[in-house]
DNA sequence: CGAGTACTGTACCATCGGTACAGATTTTTC
DNA sequence: GAAAAATCTGTACCGATGGTACAGTACTCG
C-alpha cells in the first residue's frame, strides 16, 4: 500500500514533467515507464489508460497548486492585515517564489490541456475549468475586500481583475519560455501589482483622477 | 506553380488548426492528408517531413501576424494622432476583433511550440523568439512615445509593459479556453487598456499619485 | 514539344498505445 | 506465521502512425 502510492507519484511526476515538454500526444508510456524503471503492466496496474494518467495529474496539480497558493497569500496576511497592502506582498512573494526556480516555471497542467483540447474528454476539461474558476474566486474574494477600502480608480469588472491575475501567470510562463528570459514571468508579476497599486491607490477625493472615455 | 502553393497553403491551414486543437505530436499527417485530399507522397512533396511542416507553419503564422497588427494600430493611429489615445484606441480594435471571432481564438502557433519545446529544433525556437521579440519592439516604440508626452504615474520598464500586451493575449487565450468563455480574451485585453489608461493619464503635477512601497 | 512542377501508387519498417492474461513477489492484516 | 491483498513482471499480440524509398503519371508553362 505505501509502496504503492509512492510508484504512483513517481509515475506521476516523470509523466508531468514529460508532457509539459512534449506534449500529452507526443509523451510516451513507454518513456515514462522507462525512466520510472518500471514495466508497461506496472504502469498499467496503475493507470488503466493514458486518460486516466492524464485525469490524475491535474488533480494532483490542482490540488498542489491550492496549497502553494494558500500558502503565499495566508502568509502575506499574517504580515500585514490591510486587505490591500496583504494582496501586494503576496503578489510580490509570488515574484520571488517564480524567480526561485532556476530554470523558470515549468509550465502550467491547465495551458497544455487547454492547448490539446482535443485529446481530453468533457470530465477533464470539467476539472481543469473548476480549477480556474476557484483561481478567480479565491482573488475576487480578496478585491472585494480591497474596494471595500480603498475604492478603484477606474471603473473595472473585479471578476477580470481576479482574471487578471492567472492570466498574467499564464502568459508570463509563456513569455518567459518564449524569450528564453525565465525571470520574465516573475516582472511580469510585479507589472500586475503596479496596476493594482494604481487601481486602489487613495487619490485626493476633490480632486479624482480624471480619465476619459 | 500556381496550384502548388494553393496545396500548400491549404495543409498549412489543415495543420495549424489540427496543431492547435491536438498538440503537435498528436497530430497526424494522416489526418492533414485524408483531409485535404491529398496522398502521403503529395505531402512529403510539399514537406520533406514533419519538421519542414513546424517551421513553415511558424513561418506563415508570424507574418499573418505582422500584417494584422500593422492593420489595426496604424488605422488607430489614423483615427487619433495623440500616440497614447491611439494606442488606447488600437487596444479597443483589438478587443472587438477578438469578440468577432465566435468560436473564440483559436490559439497561438507560439504557445504551442512552447509549450511542446522537445518536439522542435533550435532553428524553430529562434524562430518564435524572434517574433515575440518583434511584438516587444513594436509595442516598445509606441510606449516610449507616449511617455515622452505623459510621464508614467509609476516606476515602471517601458520593456514589461511592452511585453505585458503579449502576456495578456496569451493569457487570455488560455483563460478563455479553461473557462469557455470566448468573450474572455476581449474583456482581459480592455483591462490592460485599463491599465494603460491610468499609468499614462496625467495627474496634477502639484498633487502627484502618491505611490509608496 | 520539352522541362519542370505537382503530384499518385506501392511497398516497407520500427515504434507506440493499448489489450489480454498468467504468474511472481512483496506487503499488510488477522 | 499464514492467508489475503496489493504490487508488480513477462510475454505475446494488434492496428495505427511517422517516415523512407522510388517508380511512374499528369499537368502547366514557355
Amino acid at each position: 500500500m505505501r509502496k504503492g502510492i509512492e510508484t504512483r507519484e513517481r509515475l506521476l511526476a516523470i509523466a508531468e514533467a514529460a508532457i509539459l515538454a512534449k506534449g500529452f500526444g507526443a509523451t510516451s508510456i513507454e518513456e515514462v515507464i522507462s525512466e520510472a524503471e518500471i514495466t508497461k503492466s506496472g504502469f498499467f496496474y496503475h493507470f488503466k489508460d493514458k486518460t486516466e494518467l492524464a485525469r490524475a495529474l491535474i488533480h494532483r496539480y490542482l490540488e498542489q497548486d491550492e496549497v502553494v497558493l494558500d500558502g503565499l497569500f495566508n502568509r502575506a496576511r499574517e504580515l500585514n492585515d490591510d486587505p490591500l497592502h496583504a494582496f501586494l506582498i503576496g503578489l510580490k512573494l509570488f515574484a520571488e517564489m517564480m524567480t526561485d526556480l532556476p530554470e523558470g516555471h515549468p509550465g502550467c497542467l491547465v495551458a497544455t490541456i487547454c492547448y490539446q483540447e482535443r485529446l481530453f474528454d468533457r470530465d477533464i476539461h470539467d476539472m481543469t475549468r473548476s480549477g480556474v474558476l476557484a483561481w478567480r474566486q479565491r482573488f475576487l474574494d480578496v478585491l472585494r475586500e480591497i474596494s471595500e477600502i480603498y475604492p478603484p480608480n477606474d471603473d473595472v469588472d473585479l471578476v477580470e481583475v481576479a482574471d487578471l491575475v492567472s492570466t498574467v501567470v499564464e502568459g508570463g510562463i509563456i513569455m518567459s519560455k518564449a524569450t528564453r528570459e525565465p525571470e520574465k514571468l516573475a516582472t511580469q508579476i510585479l507589472l500586475l501589482r503596479s496596476y493594482i497599486k494604481l487601481l486602489f491607490s487613495p487619490v485626493q477625493s476633490d480632486r479624482p483622477l480624471k480619465l476619459g472615455h
